[in-house]
Formats: structure tokens, C-alpha cells, sequence
DNA sequence: AAGTTGGCCAACCGCCTCTGT
DNA sequence: CACAGAGGCGGTTGGCCAACT
């Protein structure tokens, strides 16, 4: 048995909305606000809708402020930098683009972005494999793992979030402690064992995403960040995440689209991450089949913490931001994190 | 000119979370 | 604490329209 509906689908009127519908809603919402009850609202106006449906429509479309299409460079990319880093949030993101709503957001990924970073992507193989002369076998698993970045999550696995506060420490949620930590020692990243609770330090360096030279040269060093020091010390906690996202938002840490096209698009940081990357994917996934294709998709060429970051960063971050997000009435809990 | 295809977007559906009792 | 109802969210669908054959 499912559970009631929440209208008498029967009576209630489906489809696109008249004016005289519009108009309705609209002036009873302006003068009377919407009582705190959709449900009860289209009766109230002599509507045959669902509640549920009038307030898709004042939201999405009715609602003063409204922005419809012809999305900005600068809102693509909070678009990417934000579902980079917390995936398909769209009512979160949406509170970062004021007079932008949810489903336009989407919609817009959907149609738009997505394909323009995929687009990307592959003229960008295309071009790599004539330069290199080596025409790879791009296998169906291949192609679809790299399709799924961007249909997707972007750059890393779901990882079941957490049921934890970010502000209380419990057991680690990894199952596989030696696993972070080959990952991490593979990525040559140097972990100090002091927790400092401040807001993370990191920063993805602008213009080194393919600078394999930079690389190879640069120690990377990850300094107090409340999420690493924790997994170094294989004590996964779940804070600082306002933090981080307070500075992403304002654009510390934030890829430009042409960043996030780069990532899904640059080649071999296989050998030096995936060994130590078996706690996300499976041993199964860690297959050479798989190194060719979701390996040389993910991340890169990326060895300098600047890039790798954005590998490790984000499964910690939405998980804990889902923490946070339980924590938080649903309301605030973007607004908490983002602009002080 | 007619038919087909693909893109876009508004709206729906069903699940999850929150809130009041 | 448990439950029910409402709100909120993300995924998906279906219709419209323009471009293409």
C-alpha cells in the first residue's frame, strides 16, 4: 500500500497553466500570502489544482524576481564549481543564483552544460589520440564510465553519506583505513597530525591543471585541513565544511568550466592514484579496462594537490555536507555556509 | 511541403524530510 | 516517541517548436 495522495487526483486539473490560472494564484498569493498551506491554498482561490502544483508554479514562475534563461559565463560557472563539489543540489545551488530557480538550474545542466562539457571532453580525446599517433581502443565501458562523469557525479563514486553530526566525532566511516592512507601516500601528500579547526587551507592553483612539469616538481602539502587531517589520522570527521564551502562559493575554490572540462578530459593519473583508490571503487573497478577509461576520465594528469584535491575533496565534502544538511533545518543550511 | 529528429522547458511523480500533535 | 500530513527536492516525462532531411 503507498501512501495517500496528497490531493483528490480525480477533480485536480493537470497540465500546462492558463493565464486566468496565473493570475489566480498570483494575486491571492500577493495579498494574502500563501497561508503556510499549498495544500489547502487552490481551494481557498477556486483552483482545480494540486497544492503541490501551485507552488511549483509561484516558485518556478509566478514569484517576483524570476530570471528565465540567457544564464551568464559566471553562472555556468557556479553552476560547475557547485555541482563539482556538491553534485545535484539544485535547490542549493539554485540559493547561489538569486532569481534562478531550481528546475531552470536543472534544466539547464541538463540541455546545456552537461553537453558542453562532454563536447569538450571528447574533442579533446579525439585530439590526444591523433597527436599521439596511438589510437586507443575506446571500449563501450570506457566511454560510458566518461559519460557518466558528467551525467553524474562528476569525479568521484557516491559514498553513502555519513549519519554523522560534522561537530561529532565518531568512528571512521571508511571501512578501509590502509586504502586512504596508500591513497594518500601515493598522492604524495604530507599530512600534519595536528587538528586545527580553521577553514581549509587548500587552494586549486588557476592555470596548473596541465602543467605535468609543476607536477612532478611541487611538494604537495596540505595544511590543516580539518577533513584531511582527520583521514591521515584515520579519523574521519565531518567538519569545517562551512568553511569550505563559504570559500567556494565566494570563488576560492571554485573551477571555471573550462577547469571542470579539463579535469574530465586529462589522461593518466592512474598509476599513481587508483592503487590506493580500491576503498571507493571495488577492487573489481581497479581493472586495466577501467584504468583506460573511468582512470584517464576522473582526474588527469593531475599529481600536484591542486588537482588531486578535487578527487579526494569531494566525497568528504558532500558527506559532509550532507551532515550538515541533516543537522540544518533545510532552509538554512545553505545560507549558514555560504556568505558570512 | 511533409515527415522526422532533437532540443528545450514546464510540469508531474514519488520519495524523503520536517513539523506539529 | 510515534505518527500523520505538509513541504521540499530531484528525477523524469511529455508537449511544443525549430531545424533538418
Amino acid at each position: 500500500m503507498g501512501r495517500a495522495p496528497c490531493c483528490d487526483k480525480a477533480n485536480v486539473k493537470k497540465g500546462p497553466w492558463s493565464p486566468e490560472e496565473d493570475a489566480k494564484l498570483k494575486s491571492y498569493i500577493e495579498q494574502h500570502g500563501t497561508g503556510g498551506n499549498w495544500i489547502a491554498l487552490p481551494q481557498k482561490i477556486g483552483l482545480k489544482r494540486c497544492g503541490k502544483s501551485c507552488r511549483l508554479r509561484w516558485l518556478n514562475y509566478l514569484r517576483p524576481n524570476i530570471k528565465h534563461g540567457g544564464f551568464s559565463e559566471e553562472e555556468d560557472n557556479i553552476i560547475c564549481s557547485l555541482y563539482v563539489s556538491i553534485g545535484s543540489r539544485w535547490s542549493v545551488i539554485a540559493a547561489q543564483l538569486p532569481g534562478r530557480t531550481d528546475n531552470d538550474i536543472k534544466n539547464y545542466w541538463n540541455t546545456r552544460l552537461k553537453k558542453k562539457l562532454l563536447g569538450k571532453h571528447r574533442k579533446e580525446l579525439q585530439a590526444r589520440n591523433k597527436g599521439n599517433g596511438v589510437v586507443k581502443q575506446e571500449n563501450n565501458s570506457s566511454l560510458l564510465l566518461q559519460e557518466n562523469i558528467v551525467q553524474q557525479q562528476p569525479c568521484w563514486p557516491q559514498i553513502p553519506a555519513p549519519p554523522l553530526s560534522p561537530y561529532i566525532s565518531q568512528n571512521p566511516s571508511f571501512n578501509d583505513q590502509d586504502s586512504i592512507r596508500k591513497l594518500l601516500i601515493k598522492l604524495g601528500g604530507r599530512f600534519s597530525d595536528d587538528y586545527q579547526p580553521i577553514g581549509l587551507n587548500v587552494q586549486f592553483p588557476q592555470g596548473s591543471l596541465s602543467s605535468t612539469q609543476q607536477i612532478e616538481e611541487e611538494q604537495v602539502h596540505v595544511s590543516s585541513s580539518g577533513c584531511m587531517n582527520s583521514i591521515g589520522n584515520s579519523q574521519v570527521q565531518f567538519g569545517e565544511s562551512n568553511e569550505y564551502c563559504s570559500e567556494l562559493v565566494q570563488g576560492e575554490v571554485s573551477f571555471t568550466s573550462a577547469a571542470i572540462g579539463e579535469m574530465v578530459s586529462t589522461n593518466d593519473y592512474s598509476e599513481r592514484l587508483l592503487g590506493g583508490l580500491e576503498f571507493l571503487y571495488g577492487e573489481e573497478m581497479i581493472s586495466d579496462k577501467i584504468m583506460g577509461g573511468c582512470a584517464s576520465s576522473c582526474c588527469g594528469q593531475s599529481t600536484n594537490w591542486g588537482e588531486t584535491s578535487s578527487l579526494i575533496y569531494p566525497p568528504l565534502v558532500a558527506s559532509s555536507f550532507e551532515g550538515v544538511r541533516q543537522e540544518m533545518p533545510r532552509e538554512n543550511a545553505f545560507q549558514e555556509l555560504s556568505y558570512p
